[in-house]
DNA sequence: CTGAAAGCGCTTACAG
DNA sequence: CTGAAAGCGCTTACAG
């Protein structure tokens, strides 16, 4: 009889191992050792391990009125890079310290989140972009501990999104910058603030102020915002690499040479933005970045680590292509 | 003092406004009402309603053994539509049965699905591809239902696709059919029915049999399959619109028309899909059809519902390009 | 330094 | 037709 035929393993399986009660158990696994004569303790950790003892989550919830789930939600906005990778990471983390990773997706009804949370009661529930009002009240509601994009963190992080974009740009001789956002907001969420990062690296160049212009995915946005940028000579940084593809095959439908006369970059590196002729120029952000950051203001919010998560441009990849 | 700010209710809470003790409060509210006299249960429902009352998942978990979450997990492969508008649905679909719809994610190692299941206990594990016999093994271990991504049904749905795509070219004139994987068949997990599918059609049509090539999302690979398949005069079936649109740039490349030389159908609709020029002719799926599936194959899976779903053809439409 | 007891919220087998 | 009691697995306040 192998262990893993055997019915799971309680606290009570452990105690009785070990030759000591369920509170000493208890107390041990949940970081109070110091309390117990040494032996004791050991003699704990020693059944525990042999048994594989894993303690009932719902045993703990019932008792502590919180699980040790964490909630991310995932936007309804592209990703950079791998999710599987991301989660991989988070879980890995999140791990460490006794939570388990759990996704949900945001809606536009607060119903289902105001259902999970209060299924669930996770110790945390982390979001990328900024709560909504709703949200917020669904958490505060359920006493669920809300953890925010850490927004110094995440605007630094797209500020110098902007920054790598605009300088890339300058660096091959553009003189006159553009912004090119998704239309809808709820894509947008990261919009403001590369644009500025754009902005600030254009005024530093000494460059005239950048101009702005939003367009959905669609052919006939795509030729409308660039008409309005008055090509040819115009280098647009995008939100992500739709939004430059499309502005590409606006300039080539229109007859102008990419990027002779409009220059565009990316964001993101997606499967597809490999193969366009020409290549789409763009950055690749690591999300195992995201994914220490993540961990890290979540476990901040419990109190369990002291460092803010700081944005590094390490994590920032320029992929070289042909349309800058 | 609105509701909103009063602490959770508990069968308790209930049991003293409705009049009667919590074992009946616990027998209606699970279905039971028929044991009582109706007036009995009245009170029961009327008292929850009045109160907000929602079961703690923590309490029936521990005395169940099971909760009542059901776990999708989310394949590394390209998604057609929208995973917002999938998951609402199905999360609708599945709590409307007293289920709770949480997403993970496949990942290379089991562990990570391990310690998921383990914590959660969930009622269910729903997955799109099959799953692997390590991750079987962890489900079985952990006494968890496993659903099946409901293979005749899905390999139906997708013959279908093969079939509807094969058509859509046959209908243009085009006369010798080939059909495109993804090289990397963890991403390229229907494409073995789809190009059943896609020869099904062409035998039928009398055409010769179907040829078949791989590629990742590569411009060299992409070219490579391209001069395999001998243009001119090919008309290619794609595993997805990221696919359709590598060789639609390859056959670019290499001078010839499209679709007058090589013809291209996708799959999906992926936003970027629709700002190629020419645009890219290829199929929608309408994920809400995917998550009725999966709903229904989870409640029977839990042995609540009867009916196995069937394949729809209404799931699918064809979005009118200009590359076929 | 360690354990007995209480109780988190729920459901079910049983008694009446 | 309905309720009292037991118990799922855990943790903590308290007693010794």
């Amino acid at each position: 009889m192998t262990q893993a035929d055997r019915a799971r393993a309680t606290s009570n399986d452990v105690a009785v191992l070990a030759g000591v009660s369920r509170a000493t158990v208890s107390q041990v696994l949940n970081g109070h050792a110091d309390r117990f004569a040494p032996q004791t303790a050991q003699k704990v950790t020693r059944a525990a391990r042999q048994l594989g003892y894993q303690p009932s989550a719902a045993g703990r919830a019932l008792r502590r009125g919180s699980s040790d789930f964490v909630l991310a939600l995932i936007p309804n906005t592209t990703f950079g890079g791998n999710l599987q990778d991301w989660f991989e990471r988070l879980t890995a983390t999140l791990a460490a310290q006794g939570f388990t990773l759990v996704l949900g997706v945001t809606t536009a009804s607060v119903d289902v989140l105001d259902r999970l949370v209060s299924q669930m009661q996770p110790a945390a529930v982390l979001a990328f972009t900024p709560f909504r009002a709703a949200e917020r009240a669904v958490l505060a509601r359920n006493g669920v501990v809300a953890v925010d994009p850490p927004s110094a963190a995440r605007a630094g992080q797209d500020a110098l999104i902007g920054r790598l974009q605009a300088e890339t740009l300058i660096s091959r001789g553009h003189r006159r910058l553009a912004f090119a956002h998704l239309a809808d907001s709820r894509q947008d969420p990261f919009g403001a603030a590369r644009e500025d990062g754009v902005r600030q690296a254009a005024l530093e160049a000494g460059l005239p102020d950048i101009e702005v212009v939003g367009l959905a995915i669609h052919i006939d946005e795509a030729l409308g915002a660039l008409d309005r940028l008055r090509p040819p000579g115009i280098a647009i940084a995008c939100y992500n690499d739709d939004v430059a593809i499309s502005l590409m095959n606006a300039a080539q439908l229109r007859g102008w040479d990419v990027p002779g006369d409009v220059a565009v970059i990316g964001m993101d590196r997606t499967p597809v933005s490999q193969v366009t002729v020409p290549r789409l120029t763009t950055l690749e952000y690591d999300l195992s970045d995201a994914a220490a950051t993540g961990a890290a203001s979540v476990l901040r919010a419990l109190g369990l680590e002291g460092e803010a998560p700081t944005p590094s441009a390490s994590a920032l990849r320029l992929v070289e292509g042909a349309s800058v």
